[in-house]
DNA sequence: GACCAGGTCCTTG
DNA sequence: CAAGGACATGGT
C-alpha cells in the first residue's frame, strides 16, 4: 500500500523539523518583508541582504519611503540583487497599491488574508509565492508558501500535485499556527539548497520515505 | 566560461 | 494550457 500525498508530506514536514529545529528566518518589519519579497525572486537572498542594507542607509527601507523615492534612487540602491529596473517598478507598484488601497501598513494589516491575497495578486509583478511569503511572514497569516524548491521536493517524493493543489495540502496537513507555517517553508528551502541543487535531485533523499 | 538563484510577465504554438 | 524568453547581478 502506497502512501498518500498526506501522509508523505506530514513525514517530510516532521523529517526536516528535526533535522533543522528553529531557523532564524525572515525576521524584520512588514515593510522590510514586502520589500524583500519582491527582491529575492529568482535571487540568492545575501544579495537581497544588502540591498536591504543599501535602502536602509538611504532611508527608503520602507513602503512609504519607497512610494516618495525616485525610481533612478531605487534602481541605484538594489543593483546588487539583479533585475534591478524591474524590480525598482514592482517595489514603486506595490508602494502605489498599499498606499492606495489601504492608505497604511497599519490598515492593511487589520484586512484578512483572503482579500490581502486577492489584492496583491493584482499588483504588477506579485505572483503567488510573493504574496503568500508577504502575508505570511510579514502579515503572519497562516498562508503556505509555494516555491520551485516544495515543488521539487515534493515531486522527488513522487507527490504528484502542482501549485495550486499542493498548497492545498500542506495547509490541510500543517496545524494552524503561523511559526509552524514560517519554519516549514523555510526547512524546504533550507533542505532543497543543501541536498536538491548540488545532488541534481535524482532521488528522494528524506529516508523517512525510502522505507 | 557555464550555470544557477527563495519569480513573474509576455509571447507563441 | 505548455514552453520559451526576458529581466541582471553575483557566486561557484
Amino acid at each position: 500500500m502506497s502512501v498518500s500525498s498526506s501522509g508523505k508530506i506530514e513525514k517530510i514536514i516532521r523529517f526536516l523539523k528535526e533535522k533543522y529545529g528553529t531557523l532564524e528566518w525572515w525576521r524584520g518589519t512588514t515593510d522590510e518583508v514586502m520589500i524583500g519579497a519582491i527582491l529575492t525572486q529568482q535571487t540568492r537572498w545575501e544579495n537581497v541582504e544588502r540591498s536591504l542594507e543599501n535602502l536602509r542607509q538611504q532611508g527608503l527601507c520602507s513602503i512609504a519611503a519607497i512610494h516618495n523615492a525616485e525610481c533612478h534612487n531605487i534602481e541605484k540602491a538594489i543593483m546588487c540583487s539583479g533585475f534591478y529596473r524591474i524590480k525598482a517598478r514592482r517595489l514603486k507598484s506595490l508602494s502605489a497599491h498599499v498606499t492606495g488601497e489601504y492608505g497604511s501598513i497599519e490598515r492593511m494589516a487589520q484586512q484578512p488574508a483572503d482579500r490581502l491575497r486577492e489584492n496583491l495578486l493584482g499588483v504588477h509583478g506579485i505572483g503567488e509565492e510573493t504574496a503568500d511569503s508577504i502575508l505570511c511572514y510579514g502579515f503572519s497569516h497562516q498562508t503556505f508558501v509555494i516555491d520551485a524548491y516544495t515543488e521539487r521536493i515534493c515531486r522527488c517524493a513522487g507527490i504528484t500535485a502542482k501549485r495550486p493543489a499542493l498548497k492545498k495540502l500542506f495547509e490541510k496537513v500543517l496545524p494552524l499556527d503561523t511559526a509552524v507555517y514560517q519554519q516549514a517553508h523555510a526547512h524546504i528551502v533550507e533542505y532543497a539548497k543543501e541536498y536538491c541543487v548540488k545532488k541534481r535531485c535524482n532521488e528522494c533523499t528524506i529516508p523517512t520515505l525510502n522505507g
